[in-house]
DNA sequence: TATAATGTTTGAAC
DNA sequence: AGTTCAAACATTAT
């Protein structure tokens, strides 16, 4: 899940902010009783994290490749209408509805304010993601490939493959690209174009036209030129990535 | 139905 | 002691 899916699910579940859990239920392996009783203080996303601030300390969720999230409201779903059949991980029972998580990572944060400990600058969903301290980072790494940078969370936290892979097509950069052989010009198109694509690909979720969207990740030919996409893991995190080898030439 | 993949942490091995 | 890397985890659309 990328962090435009995360912004969305910050929102959705704002109607539990200020609720007491009333019970708790799932398979982690947390000691999740004691959760009970707790009053939830802030729900906010930064990046791919989701964070549920209690009292004293929080949960961070991650839901990796697979995790979903479903939740009511006074019986109502707020999360689009989607069948779960797992067993969830957790599940938060408040008195206007509940929160389900599945198949996520849970870590217990032991901070009265875990807002204020991220640094929202470089959280590409965030108002306040700074595009000139994302390109000083980069510019420090001039042998990493562009692939690799994009997916790089202490830059482009929230960034996932979906949004590298669509990105580096629409600026027409060749996936496998060494940051030293970019202008600087290149560079901060790259960060606009993931900034922009990101807000884009929040939109789009919203309208369940997400999919309907996607120029080449998971394409078969490219959407400009036709020409057959090639599929290749690449970079250091070897991630699967699409690319049009006549759009995007190294 | 088998396969591929919106991702990160962990701990063993080097 | 620091780095590297495979394993683990987990799900469902195609």
């Amino acid at each position: 899940m990328e962090g435009p899916s995360l912004a969305i699910a910050e929102e959705q579940l704002q109607p539990f902010c200020g609720k007491k859990i009333l019970s708790v239920a799932g398979n982690t392996s947390l000691e999740k009783e004691k959760f009970v009783g707790e009053e939830i203080k802030n729900i906010f996303s930064w990046g791919k994290h989701l964070i549920f601030q209690f009292e004293s300390y929080g949960l961070r969720v991650h839901f990796l490749m697979f995790g979903s999230y479903a939740a009511t409201v006074e019986g109502m779903s707020v999360t689009g209408d989607y069948k779960k059949t797992q067993v969830p991980r957790l599940s938060l029972v408040f008195e206007n509805g509940h929160i389900d998580i599945y198949s996520c990572s849970i870590k217990i944060i032991e901070e009265s304010d875990i807002h204020s400990t991220y640094d929202f600058s470089r959280n590409i969903m965030s108002t306040k993601w700074n595009s000139d301290t994302a390109l000083e980072k980069i510019l420090v790494t001039p042998n990493e490939q562009i692939c690799d940078v994009l997916l790089d969370q202490e830059i482009f936290a929230g960034v996932g493959n979906i949004i590298k892979n669509e990105v580096l097509w629409l600026i027409k950069i060749h996936p496998q690209t060494l940051v030293s052989s970019l202008s600087k010009d290149a560079l901060k198109l790259a960060i606009d174009e993931t900034k922009k694509y990101s807000m884009n690909f929040y939109t789009w979720k919203k309208e369940y036209t997400l999919k309907a969207h996607f120029q080449i990740y998971r394409k078969k030919v490219c959407a400009r030129c036709e020409t057959e996409i090639i599929r290749a893991k690449t970079g250091e995190r070897e991630r699967w990535t699409y690319y049009c080898p006549n759009c995007q030439k190294i």
